[in-house]
DNA sequence: AATGCCGGGTT
DNA sequence: AACCCGGCATT
């Protein structure tokens, strides 16, 4: 279920975070197991067990968040499901298949990450199973589903009504079981989104490493992963925190054409070789930047280092999505990047402080259609002293600058 | 209630 | 840019 937590102005989306996300990178979309309801689609319920994926892109949590569900009947619940009288049974209701034993064996990240290589792989094969059994899915206000892999997001409308093309009106009469050409609907929509799979198969994808002052690229995850895992996290003797997968959140993906996203923008320094920023204890396990456009920059001089000396993307490199992606979605989300890199900063210095999920929320503009908000960064309060605390609130004139404007305190940081 | 601080307004 | 504060989240 999500938590009432509700973040507060410092949310770029103001969306619900659950309390079990505690570690970067990981991903709480519903709650352990039972049926939540997405905000703002009362009759839209994913039931089961997805919890804590690990995902490096929100590709990669699209597909296989799409990959997990399918529909049941369910035209009770969905009047405009109910007013159609064809054959085809088509719900809001996403029905999450719970784990099996047998099945928790397969890491929900590789699972992910297995499915990010999907969305590049070939499109399968035209014309065995997807031509005989897919039907088009919006015959009688059925369920849309919509997918664009380079943005990130992807959406359940049930008002739209999807552009079919001809061949699948031609086959719009066939006799299809509902389930089975519905699947194939989704196979479709999963692996023959042409965006990303043009994108990605022009490219030439490496995996970078963001561990400060490395940036080693492999072009392989196991590569990336192996090499972070032995050279970064399990050395000295800190086998404790070696777990599996946390790897992942230290590498991001990249292309030869995002090479370019690396530099900031035209109007900013360009940011320095990755390496943390000096006298600031809290970067030390800050990864460096890479293939992002977030740019930490100072909004105010009290709050951090220029931006020649602080450059933090970390956030966005485990993102295919960027914000203006978002946005474009329909919901408005200011980036104001000083929060995210500072916040990351801060938040990697005191673990599990750190809130960062994949979670889909309705968008008002997309006509109430599902889309995957990436990344919520949330700052949890310190338990350091701050300056009102420590000189009081009668010796105002001796608390930092930014404690008196009311601003995150810079004398005592977390 | 006290605290921390974001977001935004004012100077 | 500096400064201030309403308001919200958290403790």
């Amino acid at each position: 279920m999500m938590p009432n937590t509700r973040l507060g102005k410092r949310s770029p989306f103001g969306a619900l975070v659950s309390p079990e996300t505690t570690r970067p990178g990981v991903v709480v979309a519903m709650g352990p197991q039972g049926i939540s309801r997405v905000r703002g689609h009362s009759d839209l319920k994913v039931r089961g067990n997805v919890r804590m994926i690990s995902v490096s892109s929100c590709w990669a949590l699209n597909t296989w968040l799409l990959s997990q569900v399918f529909f049941q009947c369910d035209d009770a619940g969905d009047p405009r499901a109910a007013n159609t009288s064809c054959g085809r049974s088509v719900s809001t209701c996403i029905d999450v298949p719970r784990r099996l034993g047998s099945e928790v064996d397969m890491d929900e990240l590789t699972a992910a990450m297995v499915l990010s290589s999907l969305s590049c792989s070939p499109p399968p094969p035209q014309g065995s199973a997807h031509k005989d059994t897919t039907a088009p899915l919006t015959d009688g206000g059925a369920v849309e589903l919509s997918v664009s892999g380079s943005s990130g997001y992807w959406s359940v409308d049930p008002k739209s009504s999807a552009p079919s093309s001809p061949t699948d009106e031609a086959r719009g009469g066939s006799a299809t079981p509902p389930d089975e050409g519905l699947d194939m609907e989704l196979d479709q929509v999963l692996f023959e989104e042409p965006a990303p799979r043009k994108r990605r198969n022009s490219l030439k994808a490496a995996f970078r490493c963001l561990w400060p002052a490395c940036g080693k690229v492999l072009t392989s995850v196991v590569g990336i992963k192996r090499h972070i895992r032995t050279v970064h996290l399990c050395h000295g003797g800190e086998h404790e925190r070696c777990s599996r997968s946390e790897e992942d959140f230290y590498y991001c993906e990249i292309n030869q054409w995002e090479e370019p996203h690396c530099q900031s923008p035209p109007s900013a320094p360009p940011p320095p070789p990755p390496s943390p920023p000096i006298g600031s204890a809290l970067s030390r396990s800050a990864p460096s930047p890479c293939s992002s456009f977030w740019q930490v920059q100072s909004e105010h001089s009290y709050q951090a280092p220029p931006p020649s000396q602080v450059v933090s993307q970390a956030a966005s490199c485990l993102l295919t999505a960027p914000p203006t992606t978002c946005s474009r979605q329909g919901a408005t989300f200011r980036v104001r990047s000083v929060s995210v890199g500072e916040q990351w900063l801060q938040q990697h210095s005191a673990p599990c402080r750190s809130v960062f999920l994949c979670s889909v929320v309705p968008s008002v503009a997309s006509g109430g259609a599902l889309t995957a908000v990436c990344l919520i960064f949330r700052r949890i309060r310190s338990e350091a002293k701050k300056c009102r605390k420590v000189y009081g609130i009668e010796h105002r004139e001796l608390w930092c600058t930014a404690c008196r404007w009311k601003k995150a305190c810079q004398r005592f940081l977390d």
